[in-house]
DNA sequence: CTAAAATAGAACAAGAATAGAACAAAGGAG
DNA sequence: CTCCTTTGTTCTATTCTTGTTCTATTTTAG
C-alpha cells in the first residue's frame, strides 16, 4: 500500500481521534465528530475519514454504522521507548538529556508502558547484566517475588535487584556474590518498575 | 544525480528545517516557513525549496499541498534479521524453521550483514550471555583478537567463544571458569561471524 | 564591476476544505 | 413485517488555502 502523505486537515482529524477518541462512549459517528471538530457538514468530514481509511489508519466501515475507530495499534511504528537515564546501584537515577528515545524491538517489551535505562556498575553481573547494558523496564509499582525491579530506597537511592517481599519486610538480593542481601521495611522501598528486557552492543 | 552545491541561503533553509522542523504541528507551508524565517515573499522561498528538492533533500510536492518535509525520515524503521537457529557450545547450529525473522534495533547491529542466533547453555555465562539469549552476529570469516566469534571447529561443532589468534594456533576462551581454553590449529577453526549484539527478555 | 543569488510583490491555478442537499442502508420500535 | 430514525455515502457548488510562476529590484560574491 503506497501510503499517500496526509494533508493538513487529515492529519488534524487523525490526531484528534488519537487523543480525544477515548472520550466518546462509543466510537464516534460522523455527526458527533463534526460537532466536536466544529464542522457543520458531515459530507466534508466523510471525505477526510475516507482518506484516512485508504491510508490504513482508520478501520474501513462499509456502510456499517459502528462509528469511526482507528486501526489496531497499526504499524507499532513507535517501537521507540524513552531512555530516561543511567542507573547505578545505590545512587539516584541520573537523567540523560531530555526527550531521548531508543529503538527497542517489540518482542522485548510488554504491551504496557515501558522505559529504558542504562546500567552502570557490576551489581547485577551474576544475572548477566553488565556495565553499559540497556535494560527495558515496565512501569509498575508492584512486583511478584523473584522479579528484578528498579526500586527506590529511602526515596533517593535507585537500585536494580531481585525482590523478595515478606510480611513486614522487603529483601533485595543483589546478583553479585560479593554483596549481601539487604533487608528493609516495606515503606522504605518503592518499586519503580520491573525488568522485562535487556540489550547489549559489542562494537 | 550530480548534486549541485547548495548556495548560502539554501543551506540555511535546509538547516532550519532540520533543527526546527519538529516545532510545527504539521509539515510547514511556504507561508509558515516565510514567517518563521523572516521572509515576506513566499515566491522567493519557493525557489530555494525547489533547489532543495532537486538536490534530493526535500520531498518533491507536485502541486500537492501537504507542506514541506525532508526526505530522510524512514531510517527509524526497525529492521528484521534472519533468526538462523540455536547455538549450543560444541554442537552444530540447530536450524530453526525456515525463513524466521526477528526484530533487531538498528543501533544494535552494524550496517553489514548480520543474523541472529539463540544461545543454549551456560558456556558464556561470565560474559553475561545466558541460556535463551538472542545474539546478533555479523557475518565475517575473520576476526580481531579478543572478539567473540561464532566458530566452526572441525567442520561441525559450532561454538561461541572469545578468540585469540597466534601464529600457528587458535585459542578459544570459554567465558566460564569451569572450562579450559581450547587450542586448535588454524585450519581446524572456521570463523562464521562476530558477536555484535545481544538481547534478552524476562517475561 | 559584473554575474549570480536573494528578495518582494503581485497574480494565478489547482488542490483542499466546506456547506448543503439528497440518497441509501442499517437498526430499532411498534 | 413495516415504518421511522439514525447514520453512512455521494454529489455539486462555493470558498479558502497554498503551491507555482513571473518580473523588477536589491544584495552578495568573485
Amino acid at each position: 500500500m503506497a501510503r499517500q502523505a496526509l494533508t493538513r486537515r487529515q492529519q488534524e482529524v487523525y490526531e484528534y481521534l488519537q487523543s480525544h477518541g477515548e472520550e466518546f462512549h462509543h466510537p464516534p459517528t460522523l455527526d458527533e465528530l463534526c460537532n466536536a471538530l466544529g464542522l457543520s457538514s458531515k459530507g466534508s468530514l466523510h471525505k477526510q475519514i475516507q482518506a484516512l481509511v485508504e491510508a490504513g489508519l482508520v478501520q474501513p466501515m462499509n456502510n456499517q454504522r459502528r462509528g469511526i475507530r482507528l486501526t489496531e495499534e497499526p504499524q507499532h511504528a513507535e517501537s521507540r521507548l524513552p531512555l530516561l537515564g543511567v542507573i547505578a546501584a545505590g545512587q539516584p537515577i541520573e537523567a540523560i538529556g531530555q526527550d531521548e528515545y531508543i529503538e527497542v524491538p517489540n518482542w522485548l517489551h510488554s504491551g504496557r508502558p515501558c522505559y529504558v535505562l542504562q546500567v552502570r556498575g557490576e551489581s547485577m553481573i551474576d544475572e548477566g547484566i553488565l556495565d553499559g547494558d540497556h535494560i527495558v523496564i515496565e512501569q509498575r509499582n508492584h512486583a511478584a517475588n523473584g522479579e528484578i525491579v528498579v526500586a527506590l530506597v529511602d526515596g533517593n537511592e535507585a537500585t536494580l535487584k531481585r525482590i523478595e517481599q515478606r510480611p513486614g519486610a522487603v529483601i533485595l538480593h543483589p546478583a553479585n556474590p560479593t554483596m549481601e542481601p539487604l533487608h528493609y521495611s516495606p515503606d522504605q522501598v518503592q518499586i519503580q518498575g520491573v525488568l522485562v528486557g535487556q540489550m547489549r552492543r559489542y562494537h
